[in-house]
DNA sequence: AGCGCAGCATCGTAAAATCCTATTCAAGGT
DNA sequence: ACCTTGAATAGGATTTTACGATGCTGCGCT
């Protein structure tokens, strides 16, 4: 238990470097009596007399006195600077985001979301993660990360959801797939066809209930926790998927052509949100980081 | 000015390593309610949410959190080496002592003094510094030096003095003297003769006390600062002197024969002594040095 | 599904620390 | 001898810190 105080000791060193009493009192804008008492006490509490008293003419440290001080002053010196970069940190645009993403939503977001971002605040530094959405409210939750972005599917009611922006679920159907001809694809054709589930906490069942809600049982044939893998699937001609994300080109990863159909019904659309937990005071950092998120899906707006 | 206490950062460490207010509360005996109010105090203060509450399962610390508790745990072991030297310094016998020494007394009695007390206690370092009465007195008042070893004469009132040892002074005759035929000089005998006077204060004033003491208006032919020099001139058959401090041997630094005989007549010994302000708390080491002083003269008990 | 437990927050209060103004006291300079 | 300077003390108001008792809420266990 540390027995003396940090402004016991700022006091102290004001004292020596204004040479008394009196002039440390002027200069710190405290009464006399209370830094004589403020040195008294300190002096009682670490056992060792700071300063010799000179009638009328101040004080000067002693010998054992001098060492003390030097050293407190660095350890104020080492006070203010955490002050210092406290308050940077809590009123400033600078310093570490730990941003979490959703697996599917990074690749195509955060790329131009950290590139707009930093460019705009280059004293700041992301560090980045991607997860399912129970390891992104796992590590938001534990304090892993600041913020994550992530669809708005059941969200618990512990975390603050800021809407981002919505896009519309397509079928995906193999490049040659008889439905291809349609321009809209009504759930109702998909009825019997293999579906090939992506299989990541809450997509699922994101995907599967738009499917029941159209009265539809899904038949699925294969799933993957990988959108690739999904791509692959499909584009092998194994089955037709639903999904949200859709990166540039229709092609998988193996090269087979894959078609894109947006869907007849009126289907719940995705929402992707920036996640923060209710009861986190943001930081300056982190509100800007936001405001950015929305400014820059703001372009999405469909 | 600050904005937080040693306190304040003390526990947000604690609550940190101990993963939740409860066990930190239990860890460093303090009431769980108090640890919340410093914690939630605390982060008002700095503007910055350092922990993120869990229900019944603890705290964790946030991402911005986490970089201020990681500094504030490097100030807090700061704070605790001040106040561990600083103990040290109060009650144990290492550091350094600065030791001011009439200049006639240091050369015959520091070196041995500081040889015996740097073996008792190797941690000890010792700063040194000769001078003249009023210059060891200012040194110590103004917190140069810890203690002054010095004749106790005409000591102000703000000085505590602690004597050593009495030295009777002598007649400093050149060789050749017609009264080193003597084994005892009584004063009436030099009455005619030139004085050659040390003219440091307060030996000055000492010397020409004893004379007029005795009746005699001493007539002062040569005066130095410089005990060697006083021994020269009366080497050179300049006069006699009176004086206390003995080096070994019975020549000038010139290589003339001197010769020493004790005054005949009842007269004040010098009192070497060891002189700190009265109003100065001694530490550990000041108090050993005092005793080891005391220790060593007392051989010179005479 | 309900219940108990764990753990943080709040409330009321007592003790201690902090700070202020007014005053006293001592040394030095005039 | 008096005035100035500057530290210490006294007394009182306010703030801080601490405590115990209690409330509240999610988690895990039956």
């Amino acid at each position: 238990m540390l027995r003396y105080t940090l402004r016991q000791v700022e006091y102290a060193v004001a004292i020596w470097d204004h040479g008394s009493v009196a002039a440390a009192s002027a200069h710190l804008g405290v009464a006399q009596p209370t830094l004589s008492a403020s040195l008294a006490k300190l002096e009682a509490q670490i056992g060792l007399q700071l300063f010799i008293r000179h009638h009328a003419q101040g004080v000067s440290p002693s010998p054992a006195g001098l060492r003390f001080l030097a050293e407190a002053r660095n350890l104020i010196t080492h006070a203010q600077d955490l002050q210092r970069d406290t308050a940077a940190a809590g009123t400033t645009i600078e310093g570490q985001l730990a941003l979490a993403s959703f697996a599917t939503i990074a690749p195509s977001f955060v790329p131009p979301l950290i590139k707009g971002f930093t460019s705009l605040h280059p004293q700041v530094t992301i560090r980045m993660a991607e997860g399912t959405q129970d390891e992104l409210l796992k590590g938001v939750r534990s304090g892993d990360f600041d913020v994550a972005l992530l669809y708005d599917v059941d969200m618990p009611e512990d975390f603050a959801v800021t809407p981002l922006a919505s896009f519309a679920p397509h079928v995906l159907l193999p490049g040659r797939h008889r439905l291809t001809r349609l321009k809209n694809v009504p759930l109702v054709a998909l009825k019997d066809e293999p579906f090939v589930l992506l299989d990541i906490a809450p997509s699922r069942t994101y995907f599967t209930r738009i499917l029941e809600t159209a009265g539809i049982t899904p038949n699925v044939a294969f799933s993957s926790p990988s959108l690739e893998v999904v791509r692959g699937l499909v584009g092998q001609g194994l089955g037709y998927s639903i999904l949200v994300t859709r990166p540039f080109g229709d092609h998988s990863y193996a090269g087979e052509e894959l078609a894109v159909r947006p869907i007849a019904d009126e289907v719940a659309r995705g929402v992707i949100a920036l996640a923060a937990l209710k009861q986190m005071r943001k930081t300056r950092l982190v509100s800007a980081f936001e405001a950015h998120c929305v400014d820059y899906f703001r372009a999405f707006a469909s």
